[in-house]
DNA sequence: TGCACTTCTGGTCAACCTGAACCTAATGTC
DNA sequence: GACATTAGGTTCAGGTTGACCAGAAGTGCA
């Protein structure tokens, strides 16, 4: 009753790499250590409390920032979890604003370096503090409904890219395979690609031609969030 | 700098009434008049601080019953705002929880006896406290995309209902007609209604049969938040 | 009683979309 | 130059959608 309401921020970073065993791309999500009880020595999503003059987004990037040295090219928030019960210690409950990140595999190999931080497959998880387990699950969830109907599949990607490579972030996020024409005709119609003049040469095989995404279409549709 | 930081839950609340000019069915949302600055005078969302020991979706319920004595049908969270620059004073910067629930008609015509509330058309509204018209306009852009893929549209409607009276919630909503036999095909290959043998007589023409929603399908598809 | 009127309900049709299968094009390798 | 491999394009069947039509079954009125 008469507990504290604390309020912190996490994030959920997506980073696709290949997976270690199977070499197939996976999505990867980075964790820190926790250094201090409760839950000390297992894993959780990274965050902090918010500093009293920054937004929810920027307390996001910078806390993302700071654990991964990462700049995300997709933040977005997830939802804020405040259930009574999932309290730091007896006499203080937190609320969390999560949000959920998209960054570039290059940027993932750059954040390597912290020493609390270890990349994880996102569906191999240990076992995560408080309700982190859940908040993953449902970041994945939405991430997998987004990629169908938006193109932050994008936020992955380099400037340009192939087809082929659009279509490999698909099925890495989706786990399954798409017909390869059928994604062609697909893309095509939707009016977010622009063909470029440019061809990826050096496989053994014929050159495929490099798009790129129209900068005038947002990531994702927010409504009137939009600009948040 | 040394701003203090209050956590909010606040509530879009919707109910469908006819339109008072058009006699149309229309979307109706009850606000607060403010009675202290900032904003003293403007009408704003109902809401309040968090209590210490109950959790976010509890407090939007708890804040709703108090200010218009209704209980939801359906109650989501919408978003979660902290710019830092929608201060309630100088010195204390509010981050909102935010809900959005759906009402039954009846439930808001028992409502009506707040004194500082008020119900407004959707669409209509005057200018509003805060940031509050950009989260109503949020909030109107979430139900009109998920009343199109979920059946929430039921939290509007009683037990049983004629399919007349189902596309009359989704016109409203969407703000269009629909064709009903085409709206009627989709209902039923959808499988979330289920036929009674009870027909609506009374008006002058041939009586419609009465559905009612299968109870095993939940109201809107949230993922693994489905229970929270 | 019979007719006008209204909405319910079931159906057709063309256009479009989707998944699946197949074919040709263009490169590197041997 | 033959071959393996992936890019890129076409076709076909099945399902879905919007537009429209017509009979069914009530009420109200002559």
């Amino acid at each position: 009753m008469s507990s504290r309401t604390a309020l912190a921020v996490s994030t959920v970073i997506f980073a696709l790499r290949p997976h270690r065993r199977t070499r197939r791309l996976a999505l990867w999500v980075p964790l820190v250590r926790r250094i201090r009880d409760p839950h000390r020595g297992l894993w959780a999503l990274p965050g902090g409390p918010l500093a009293s003059d920054e937004g929810l987004a920027a307390s996001a990037a910078r806390n993302l920032l700071e654990t991964t040295r990462l700049t995300p090219q997709y933040l977005e928030q997830l939802y804020a979890f405040g259930g009574p019960d999932r309290s730091d210690s007896a006499d203080e409950r937190t609320v969390s604003v999560v949000y959920w990140a998209l960054v570039r595999p290059e940027e993932a190999d750059a954040g390597e370096a912290g020493v609390n931080v270890r990349w994880f497959v996102a569906d191999e998880l240990p076992e995560l503090a408080f309700d982190h387990s859940l908040i993953v699950e449902y970041a994945l969830w939405r991430l997998r409904n987004k990629v169908e109907y938006s193109r932050i599949a994008a936020a992955f990607l380099g400037e340009t890219f192939t087809l082929a490579e659009l279509r490999g972030v698909h099925e890495a996020v989706l786990q399954r395979t798409l017909d390869p024409a059928n994604f062609r005709r697909q893309m095509e119609s939707s009016g977010r690609l622009v063909a470029t003049e440019a061809y990826r040469t050096g496989g053994r095989h014929r050159p495929a031609r490099l798009y790129r995404h129209d900068q005038s279409i947002h990531l994702a549709e927010n409504g009137p969030l939009t600009g948040l």
